[in-house]
Formats: structure tokens, C-alpha cells, sequence
DNA sequence: CCGTTCGTGTCACTCGGTGTCAAGACGCTA
DNA sequence: TAGCGTCTTGACACCGAGTGACACGAACGG
């Protein structure tokens, strides 16, 4: 799951690129990820149970934990894993680059992947946002994110983490720009364009985050 | 709960003013909360049990969720409680006040509050902070919170939430700094002082929140 | 004094989540 | 090909959160 892109590596030798027993692991991941998604988004977060999930998939209710640390976590992922190059998206932006830019390109990154996954992320945003259990957990995750992000921020302007407060606060705003984004697609169906809202709600952080 | 202020009235007449079931019902929650605070906060949250808890209480489990929707609730609504008068807080906020200023105020309400409550505020805090089931539950009230505070604002400002995305980002501020200041309250063990630091936070939010 | 209402404890149950163990599949080596 | 260690799995037992049903007793109203 971390790196999604070996499920395209082809094998060119006589040693397979990765193990049988990788591909095993990630065809299990499948399966309980797409009986989870078919089962949760049709009968609601709380009519369906950990057991029928994995029964589902054809595994018991065992394995799963041993894929997933909770129910939440099996949709949650999916957004969750698009979040995780947040930090490292602005860290590969220039240096001359206002903070409002280079903050709105990073956000973007995962808002993109959200748009290529197409339905399947729509899905799971809308189930995130519309189930309290599942929104929490989601929300944990984002405040990881905003960590990062700011230990980032702060690195790339050198300041003082512990005594300033920009970089926290700059973080905070780029994932309530992040959210709000999501928010509006979500409600949209899919119609909005993220990346102009996102435009849109960076327009108006600008004259903060790139305040001297 | 949600009137603490009847705690201090007094029987002025043969009838009491708040009736018998309703003190003892009190009585009981103000049980359970101190139960909750000394043993969660000394023992960490997962390793005691509700029934520990109502049994320190002097109540039975059952009991103990006729008061408190979850094991989290007990720590959460301590804050939260603070935390619903946010909106009422800006609303009584005059007209022509630069929305950064009255959202400072709105967001003082509650930080004020925190600062009163003394020991117990902090440990509360910092228990939900370092906690992350507490985290989840507490952010998901802030999700609330921000909602109520994006509807007001909209309607004090005469915009229209469904089209344009400053009161949302606007709230979505205000809670950020709301909660930096919280955090770095926490992390200072109540050493550093919330009004400092809200005003530290808005300055830097100001230039967005006040934006033509 | 009696019927009603309300709060409570007890019991039984569901479900999320974990520890343990034995059995099977795989890879390696002789 | 036989044997051996490693990894994955299912089965089972178990804990704790949370809920529904019911019966009991105390307070309230007539």
C-alpha cells in the first residue's frame, strides 16, 4: 500500500520482481478494500460488521485486523495514503516560491489523485464526511499531516517552531483550504473542479500566509 | 450541563427551585466526572474501564451511559461545553468590528474559560491532546463548532455559504488558532498565557480575515 | 393511600479488537 | 525428493465498549 506503483512491474528475469508471497498480500488488500467499499457505501458505516467484510473478501474476520488497525481504517486509508507526500510535495518546491504557492501546489497534489481515482475517491469522501466515526478518524489523520507540514514550513523559511507560530497556523490554513475543497466536491457529486476551488480558497489565505 | 448556573440557586420558597431528581441527577454526573478525571488522568485513558469508573462513581456501567454517550464523552464535554457558545459569542459582537477581531473575541470565550477552571482545564487538555481517541472525538466537535461559526459569519457579512468560501476558510481559521494556542497552552503546562498568544495567532490571520 | 413516573441495577447480547496456537503453503538446502 | 524454518492463515477464547429489556424501588400527584 505504500508504494501502490509495483502492482506494474513486470518480471524480467527468472526471479519474479516481487515475491509471490508480496502479490498474495496485495490481492488480499484488494479484495477486502473493494468488498468493504461495495458493502459500506450500500448499507451505511454501521449496518455492516467487521465479519461480513471479511466473509465477503473470503477470509476471516482475523485477517482482516491483520491488514487493516480498525474498520475506519480500511476506507480511511484511502485518502489518508494521498495525504502522506503532503509535506514532502512542499519540500520539492522552490525556495523563491511564496508560501501560498507552494503550499496551494502541495495541496494539490493529493486533491489530483483524487481526481484520477475518479468515482471510487468521490466515494469514499462522501462516506468519510457523512459518518462521524470515520470523519474522526480522518480528521486525526489530517492533524499528522498538518504536522509535518509545518515542521517543513518552518524548516523552509528558518524559523522557530517552538517559539513562532507561522508555521503552525500556515499549515492549519492550507488544510482547511484542503478540507473545504473536499467539502464542496463531495457535496457537488464530482461536478466542481477542485483545482480551481482550490484557486479560489488560496486567493483568499494569500494575504496571510505571504504576509512579511 | 447545559446550565451549570443552577448549581447556585437557593431555595427561596417551600418549593425548591430546581427539583430533587434534578440535583441528584447532577450530583451523579458531577460523580462520574471526577471519577473519570482522577483515574483517567492518572492511569491513562486505555487501561481503565468504564466500569471502573462508575464503580468509583458509585454506579453501575449501565448508569454511567445513561450520562455519557461514550468512555470519551466524559473528558470531551468538559471542553466542548465551552466550545457552543462560540457562535453565540460572535454574534454578540458589534456590526462594524473587522471580522478578525471579533472572531478573537468569539474564540477568547472559551480560552477564558479554560483559564478559570484552573488544574482541571489543563489536565483535561492535555489528557485529550495526547490522546488519541480523545483527539478524534474532540476535533469532530470543532467540526461543529465551525459550521455554527461559518453560518454566522456568512449571515453577518450578508454572503452566501453555498457560492463562496470565505466564511468556511474564515471559521476553519479562527479554530486553528483556537487550537495552536490550546496546544501550546498545553505543552507549557498552563505557563503561557491563551489571551497572549490568541492575539499573537489573529495577528497573523489577520490580513486574510480582514481582506477587502 | 394508591397508581404513575422516573432512575437505577441486573442480565444478556452484539460487535470491535487482540492474543494464542496449530495447521498449511512456501522457499531453501541436502 | 525429503526435510526444515519461515510466513500466513483460521479457529478459538477472551476483553471491553455499548445497547436493549425488564424488574425493582423511590419520589410525585391525586
Amino acid at each position: 500500500m505504500t508504494d501502490p506503483a509495483w502492482r506494474y512491474h513486470r518480471r524480467v528475469t527468472s526471479r519474479p520482481a516481487v515475491s509471490l508471497a508480496q502479490r498474495k498480500r496485495q490481492l488480499v488488500v484488494d479484495e477486502l478494500t473493494e468488498a468493504a467499499f461495495r458493502l459500506l457505501t450500500a448499507q451505511g458505516f454501521d449496518a455492516v460488521t467487521v465479519d461480513e467484510i471479511a466473509a465477503d473478501a473470503g477470509v476471516s474476520k482475523r485477517t482482516f485486523f491483520r491488514y487493516f488497525a480498525s474498520k475506519e481504517d480500511v476506507i480511511v486509508r484511502f485518502l489518508a495514503d494521498l495525504g502522506t507526500g503532503i509535506a514532502a510535495g512542499l519540500a520539492a518546491r522552490p525556495a523563491a516560491e511564496p508560501p501560498s504557492a507552494a503550499l496551494r501546489h502541495a495541496v494539490s497534489v493529493p486533491l489530483a489523485a483524487c481526481g484520477e481515482h475518479g468515482d471510487r475517491a468521490l466515494r469514499a469522501v462522501q462516506l468519510i464526511l457523512r459518518t462521524p466515526a470515520l470523519h474522526a478518524r480522518f480528521l486525526e489523520r489530517q492533524a499528522d499531516w498538518r504536522e509535518e507540514l509545518s515542521a517543513e514550513l518552518a524548516r523552509r523559511q528558518g524559523r522557530d517552531p517552538a517559539t513562532d507560530l507561522y508555521p503552525r497556523l500556515a499549515a492549519g490554513m492550507a488544510l482547511t483550504a484542503f478540507g473545504a475543497v473536499l467539502e464542496r466536491w463531495s457535496d457537488s457529486d464530482g461536478a466542481a473542479d477542485p483545482a480551481a476551488l482550490t484557486a479560489e480558497a488560496f486567493a483568499v489565505l494569500a494575504p496571510a500566509l505571504d504576509a512579511p
